[in-house]
DNA sequence: GGATGTAAGTCGGCTGGCTGACATGTCAGT
DNA sequence: ACTGACATGTCAGCCAGCCGACTTACATCC
């Protein structure tokens, strides 16, 4: 059910349950659910959908980049996670039949394939065993979740930013000589988003990181050169 | 499944999917359960598990108040919620075969029933109503926490206490004559750790929002005489 | 009774990080 | 080449809320 053994387990190491839900399923669970599924493509910006909405349908990206965020009272957005190729998103609110209290918004072109409710549900028991994979993804961010909250709610804003990359390194990096080139584009914004920061304040962050020679900005790309003092923090 | 219908749901009313997970199995489900189950007593403050420790099984709670926790570096603890008779806890870890991030600790006389993970795992395969049942509970959770961090990251402490105690209301509040009373007992302490605030702060604004007339303390329990008040913060 | 422990209440001082404002750099479209 | 849109970089001012420290009020236990 692709769970590696424990050995592989690190702490604050996520991604031991890969969320790449479509890359996890047999050709034949995929064919039954991409039957029952209405493709739709989206543009940069274009939102999934809206906090407020009435939630019908559960949906997965099959390419591109999906932020799932949720609006404080101040306008201010808390980024809760970004879906890539495979993620499942809006099962939450789809599963229990309410309205959207998150959004999701494409950051770049993206494809996505939605899934109404209740052929979902149906979906669901007839295939167990992807039933338990969502069981495992669910509670894989959960846990992410809550070390999120542990951060923001216990942590000084530097501290949040070094754990921040430090997790992005292990989910989307590609580790290279010397050193880990993280594979998504985010903007201060977004980070400080997902961190509960301001703009400005990632900016300078990152430039003192820089500066202490901890990370490099190559072509919009994180470059993580010293990832153990990032540990460190 | 335990689902309401949609006009039972108003925003924010987190308790659409009840937590109670033992009392809305058969049975025949409940029986099945309690076969492969460990029974244990634990007095005050006792820990079910700690942070750190290998994960080889998942707990119901019986009776009694259970906290679960996520420490930050600083020492400070993150309280994510608090279970009450019925509640699952300790399934992340447990499902994914790893090592506990959060702990979990008895605030009064308590009794767990602890099962396995394989066995568990067997179960839910056996019975996928109740998989199904923890995707929404799960899911639920997930919400919630989805907010708690919108809140924390974006909002002024007197905002997210109001928040809170709103919460309270809803899901632990018994309804007397024009006022609610929230059922179950909680230090300034573990409010703060449910906010992300500091115990002196939630102890001057409980201050503040006694003298506004919108609380009142009678034997330690908290009254709420204006969720209008609250509502509007 | 006294001792010990835990929760609640109060206050002055300090500071991390937010606010707002502006400058610079870069890209896409016309 | 010009324009608009968006991202990054920088800075001064300010304040919400943390920190540390102390007091009071109840419990519970010997």
């Amino acid at each position: 059910m692709g769970a590696k053994n424990r050995q592989d387990y690190s702490p604050g190491d996520l991604s031991f349950i890969p969320w790449n839900v479509l890359g996890q399923l047999s050709p034949e669970q995929f064919n039954a659910l991409d039957q029952i599924a209405v493709t739709r493509q989206l543009g940069k910006n274009d939102f999934v959908f809206r906090p407020g909405e009435n939630a019908g349908n559960v949906n997965f990206l099959k390419s591109g980049k999906v932020k799932v965020f949720h609006y404080a009272t101040s306008g201010k957005e808390a980024i809760l996670w970004f879906c890539f190729g495979g993620d499942i998103f809006g099962l939450a609110e789809a599963v229990q039949c309410g309205v959207r209290e998150v959004g999701a918004q494409a950051c770049e072109a993206s494809v996505v394939i939605s899934i109404p409710q209740d052929s979902f549900n149906a979906y669901l028991f007839e295939h167990p065993q992807v039933m338990f994979l969502l069981l495992q993804v669910m509670t894989s961010r959960l846990r992410c979740l809550s070390e999120t909250l542990a951060n923001v709610s216990g942590e000084q804003v530097q501290t949040r930013l070094a754990r921040l990359l430090y997790w992005l390194c292990t989910r989307y990096g590609k580790y290279e000589t010397d050193k880990v080139v993280i594979g998504v584009y985010l903007t201060h914004q977004e980070i400080a988003d997902m961190i509960g920061a301001t703009r400005q304040t990632v900016t300078s962050l990152m430039s003192n990181f820089k500066q202490q020679g901890i990370l490099e900005i190559h072509d919009r790309f994180i470059h993580i050169i010293d990832k153990n003092r990032l540990c460190a923090m």
